[in-house]
DNA sequence: TGAAATTACGAAAACGTATTCGAAAAGAAT
DNA sequence: ATTCTTTTCGAATACGTTTTCGTAATTTCA
């Protein structure tokens, strides 16, 4: 292994001269800076990270939560979408990314210590559940963190605009002719209060009223609730000419139900989810959705994240809104 | 940030001892080393891994190389489910994961570069091109590895056994009553290669013969050669009645090629997939598969790459074979 | 020309850990 | 009681950087 000494011998000056050189330091002239440099590229120098980790204590690793308790978040096309956009940005910015978890080897972490563990300079949060005692502390710490779809007070947040997305959506349908509209929703997050903002302000402006009984809880990204919530739904005397689903994912386990019900999409009911994520567009009858830029938002999340590491007292800890699209499929029919 | 140091102190020890008793050496009496244990944990102590990487040059971490040209490494389920194995494994023995990249920042490296610059103790290798020399020089290197889904020489090496997936697939078809059975396979790689013999072992164990014609070249994972297979197959004055994909998504192009041309599965003819990942048992009609366990190729590949880190001596390179599931649907008719 | 300011560099200490080697203490054997 | 072995511990060094501070050399200014 190269090191710094090997290169200021070569090179005739001390080893603090070289380093200062490969880090851009004022103090250093021209010449001797170029040298270095030259020389560094041509002996192979690769800085030693842990050497240059225990000086500085910062690592340019950045720790990412992305798993929740049903286990699916990494195969989730939204959140690996959103991982991959957190990947190519943070790399791009010189930084590399591990995954946080509760558990080392024998050993039992706390998220927040794994971090320390592993000396992240900061955090992404996204797709856990946000009422975990072990992810408050960890938001609640020293260490900078963005969180993605869920905001605390103070702290630096991404998301799309779920207000405009429902909204979108609702108004799709009501022009339409819906006005039987059921909406089934996740999980009562942030997310979830904006998304019921967005329905409840479009049925008011167009002057459509809402049924209690057609607002219904299901969960984001689990099929399983979507199935019973759509049951019971057509189920009712007076059933909705259309649902509207928490994401792609959970109307999946609805359109099992419908058929099982014997009924077909878009003839018998209309269908829309929420995300769009690449498998939407394929599903036949391809599904009107509201398209989340989920690259975006990794990208997003990660520069936002980095701007704060570097710049901890300029930085000013914001929401910041990632504008979706409506994508229309033919999921839904005109009555 | 508390040490070792403090650690000794209120034990009234040397650091030295600390040390050894954290690290289980025999040297130690059995009294000072559950004092020192307790109250490191007591003082909510956290080893500094930058020292300890620097003083014993490995890091507990492995690099995984899970990115392809077309960037949807991470955003297809079956390499997301893999990933996810590979992570959850990797934790249980202590050890945290790294993407690799081709590039930090503004510098340019290899991934070999990047693998050393994050001394990574090894690395698994996953949905790349394996023909890029790049990804060449890492698995020559000196660095432990293991490849998934692709055979080098004295490497060792993840997969399922293909040949047996495609005998699977090929039988039922074939007990089905088809004869004219399409094979549109992937780029001729090692895994290629087995999936054709047993497309081919099986078509002659039941005396059915091989039409040059309908064996094709499509790609894996990606849905736009499928379409372009699929469509000069069902164009050919006699085509077949059966089309084996390379893979469920690459399958979902030849549906939506299929459609277009008015043909309905399986109806018009009948099709079987490769993978079986979870979209594919959502999928109207449900598709024909050969199920592969990617979260157990995943664990697999961590702990064979971890037991190659920590025995380099006795742990020999091995090609392991990870069996999969033939998993039947309504995508083929008897004919 | 002399003093002051600037530039360019190096010596040295520090970051927190692991590990070698020697020494002291304790126990065993004679 | 003496020697020999075993057990238990600590002093010291090294890992490869970064960074402070001092100093010598050079330039600027009056």
């Amino acid at each position: 292994m190269i090191t710094i000494k090997d290169i200021s011998r070569k090179c005739g000056v001390s080893p603090a001269t070289v380093s200062k050189a490969l880090n851009g330091y004022g103090d250093i002239s021209e010449q001797t800076a170029e040298l270095v440099k030259r020389t560094a590229k041509e002996m192979n120098y690769i800085p030693n990270i842990a050497a240059r980790s225990l000086k500085t204590n910062n690592s340019h690793n950045l720790g990412v939560l992305f798993i929740d308790e049903t286990m699916c978040g990494l195969t989730h096309e939204y959140f690996a979408t959103i991982l991959n956009g957190v990947k190519d940005e943070a790399e791009k910015l010189g930084y590399d990314i591990t995954f946080l978890s509760q558990s080392l080897g024998n050993q039992k972490l706390s998220f927040l210590e794994h971090c320390r563990y592993r000396k992240c300079d900061g955090v992404i949060i996204a797709s856990v559940d946000f009422s975990n005692e072990s992810v408050i502390d960890l938001v609640k710490s020293e260490i900078p963190t963005v969180t993605i779809d869920y905001s605390f007070d103070n702290i630096n947040c991404v998301m799309s605009d779920n207000v405009e997305g429902a909204y979108a959506l609702t108004k799709y349908l009501i022009e339409k002719g819906h006005k039987r509209i059921a909406f089934i929703h996740g999980e009562m997050t942030s997310v979830t209060t904006k998304r019921l903002l967005g329905f409840y302000r479009a049925m008011s402006d167009y002057g459509v009223s809402v049924r209690d009984s057609y607002v219904v809880e299901g969960k984001y990204h689990d099929p399983i609730p979507s199935r019973k919530a759509t049951r019971q739904l057509m189920e009712m005397e007076e059933p909705p000419t259309a649902i509207m689903y928490p994401d792609d994912y959970s109307y999946l386990g609805g359109m099992i139900e419908l058929e099982k019900m014997g009924l077909s999409v878009p003839e018998d009911v209309s269908v829309v989810g929420y995300d769009g994520i690449p498998m939407s567009s394929i599903l036949r009858p391809k599904l009107t959705t509201y398209y989340q830029d989920a690259d975006k938002i990794g990208r997003m999340s990660a520069r936002k994240l980095i701007d704060k590491i570097e710049n901890s007292k300029t930085c000013i800890a914001e929401e910041i809104k990632v504008s979706g699209k409506f994508a229309e499929g033919y999921s839904v029919k005109t009555v």
